[in-house]
RNA sequence: CGGGGUGUAGCUUAGUCUGGUAGAGCGCCUGGUUUGGGACCAGGAGGUCGUAGGUUCGAAUCCUAUCGCCCCGACCA
């Protein structure tokens, strides 16, 4: 029975593998689907607590501290104060909001009065799940000057967000690690001026961990704001689409998304001829009106949605062939809105669904209407079909210009690849990503609902321009193992990774075995990379399994034969040669591989 | 919240249709043989079959309820 040696006086940070944690495993457990989840739980990262809750073993913590440092470097780089305020929130501070009405639903709430007697009414505090509702109202009580402009605090911490479905581990999870900045300013310009330092931040942070992230423009949702960038990475099983052109550098995601379909300089289409009632008995879809014996294009065709806007019905009209992206109705101003029943329906505009239009006096109540907003692709139609507001019936030669009351022409299709890009003209393309970041122009909804003002030096009180920026510091952990694995296992960049330098000894009972490691690990950690020594009586074949699946970029082997040659073996993750070592030139080629990927990493 | 699936040892699972002593692989423990890509032999520990009711002489298996988890959708800063 072979046992290993324990020598705790081994030099430096280094960790013995047999005294240290790193539960690996052969299997993946049946719940994890997607690559990066199934390798957080064999390379013993992470285990499941709970539906959207893991705990961080040892060697996923050590990568979460890797993370958060680089990111705080990077972030006060880019001019970032770091600050830490409380994961619990007064239910208040929200109330007072402006959100409040929307973002409920995604908190958990922390009662303080025991259980059950609070009956319905809100809790004493929730859990936050970012925190402009904390920083604002303390910039107000303590910047009341622009000499204390501009400020930008940024902390890490834990994040807590009711998702409806938690999924695929880290990536999208109940608990989560997030960088969250929040920046001041005088004014809109200097607001930009954050903004940018932020996005250049960004762009460090991702280059910095390995992690090939694209900024991508970006809908600013519930958060309000004037404009906003995600981070992406490129992943297949990402959540959201990015549309992009490679020629122009246009990059999107599809909520706001945008293409050339239509031409700037089009001029709207002449009327064909007078407006025309006629029977379409059943029909009432757009592919039903396409097929004989009405053989009507579904580009042909204004397709018309009903929906309320607090409290109060609009029409959005669409081509038939187009795709509503709903998020683009955010635009139009509403707090909340939603798809009509067709009990709302009805009574508007005297037919149901499938016969809807839009054209000018065959609405039942147009009065009652906050407004009909088309999309701009529809004046393509020029004259096409829609319809009559009346079951069973549709209109054909309807003009756009001539026939339709629309109270404003906006951006509300979905984009499909391969239409042109609104930069360069060629065909757009559609791939997944996973949003690891997101940054945001806030303008002042935070700081006017709030009272955060500041005095200018000519004694006039204004509000203060407001930015917020979010880094999905578990979510990227995730990502860049999705980005960085292959068939056996996960390949860490050199800045992620838990360690940096793997010494692999095969045979810990020798004596000499032990010596060299000892000397390998004091010479890579003097060259600063964290050692990991598997110094554990197994079989060979168990360790470089082992070390394959958890991913440490350099491997220095040390075998009972290679000593008898005189060498040791140093092996790249990411790639398959092994190089022979001669003992004589240990250190300083150890030294030298270490210094290399150091400067490979730093780009 | 809607649809689908699933729950058996630490992990992966067979058995469920057709009720009759709960099985395997991995991992773990002991001994031996091995020793450069997840070894082999022998022995061993480990399961109130998610939970609660019901049907039955008898339930992992059938019925009801409930909980957890996974997937699709809705939703999602």
């Amino acid at each position: 029975m072979l046992r290993p040696v324990r020598d705790v006086s081994l030099a430096g940070c280094m960790k013995l593998w047999s005294q240290y944690f790193i539960p690996t495993l052969k299997e993946s457990p049946s719940d994890a689907e997607i690559a990066s989840h199934k390798l957080l739980i064999r390379a013993g990262l992470v285990r499941r607590l709970g539906g959207g809750l893991y705990t961080f073993l040892p060697l996923g913590l050590r990568v979460m501290q890797k993370l958060t440092q680089i990111c705080r470097e990077e972030i006060e780089r880019g001019g970032g104060i770091e600050l830490a305020m409380p994961f619990l929130h007064p239910v208040e501070n929200w109330q007072q909001g402006p959100r409040w009405t929307a973002a409920r639903e995604i908190m958990f709430r922390a009662d303080s009065a025991g259980d059950g007697k609070r009956g319905g009414r809100e809790p004493d505090y929730v859990l936050g799940p970012t925190h402009e509702e904390v920083i604002t109202p303390l910039v107000k009580a303590e910047i009341t000057s622009y000499r204390d402009l501009p400020k930008n605090f940024f902390q890490i911490g834990t994040k807590f967000r009711n998702e409806i479905r938690p999924r695929y581990g880290l990536m999208r999870a109940k608990e989560f690690v997030m960088m969250d900045a929040y920046s001041f300013d005088v004014d809109d310009d200097r607001a930009i001026q954050s903004y940018l330092a932020m996005k250049a931040a960004y762009e460090a942070f991702f280059k910095r961990i390995g992690a090939h992230a694209i900024a991508v423009e970006a809908d600013t949702g519930v958060m309000g704001g004037s404009f906003s960038h995600e981070f992406m990475v490129p992943a297949e099983v990402g959540d959201d689409d990015v549309i992009y052109c490679d020629a122009s550098g246009y990059a999107a995601n599809r909520e706001k998304a945008t293409s050339g379909l239509v031409p700037a300089d089009l001029t709207d289409a002449a009327p064909e001829g007078a407006t025309e009632k006629f029977a379409t008995p059943g029909i009432v879809t757009i592919a039903a009106l396409e097929a004989a014996p009405y053989a009507v294009a579904a580009d042909q065709q204004f397709k018309t949605l009903v929906f309320i806007g607090d409290g109060k019905p609009f029409l959005v009209v669409l081509r038939g062939s187009d795709e509503l992206e709903e998020a683009k109705l955010g635009a139009l101003g509403f707090t909340l809105f939603r798809q009509a029943t067709v009990e709302e329906i009805e009574p508007v505009m005297g037919a149901k669904p499938g016969s809807l239009g839009a054209v000018r006096g065959t609405i039942k109540s147009p009065e009652a209407l906050a407004g009909i907003f088309a999309d701009q692709a529809i004046r393509l139609i020029g004259n096409g079909t829609t319809g009559a507001n009346q079951d069973g019936f549709h209109l054909r030669h309807v003009n756009v210009a001539r026939d339709l009351a629309i109270t404003k022409f906006g951006d509300f299709r979905r984009v499909r690849p391969g239409e042109p890009c609104p930069k360069s003209g060629q065909p757009l393309q559609v791939r997944r990503g996973i949003e690891v970041g997101h940054i945001f122009k806030l303008g002042t909804k935070y700081s006017e609902k709030f009272g955060a003002v500041y005095t200018d030096d000519q004694k006039q009180s204004h509000p203060m321009v407001m930015g917020c920026y979010g880094i999905g510091v578990s979510r990227t952990m995730q990502a860049v193992i999705e980005q960085g694995h292959d068939a056996d296992g996960i390949v860490w960049p050199w800045n992620a990774a838990p360690f940096q330098v793997l010494i692999c000894v095969l045979d810990p009972q020798l004596p000499e075995a032990i010596e060299l490691a000892k000397k390998l690990a004091t010479a890579a950690e003097r060259a600063g990379a964290d050692v990991l020594v598997d110094d554990r009586a197994e079989r060979p074949g168990v360790k470089f399994k082992d070390a394959d699946l958890i991913g440490i970029p350099l491997r220095l082997t040390i075998g009972g034969k290679g000593l008898k040659e005189g060498i040791f073996e140093l092996k790249w993750r990411a790639q398959k040669d092994v190089a022979k070592i001669p003992l004589a030139e240990a250190e300083g080629r150890v030294a030298a591989a270490v210094a290399e990927a150091q400067a490979k990493a730093a780009g």
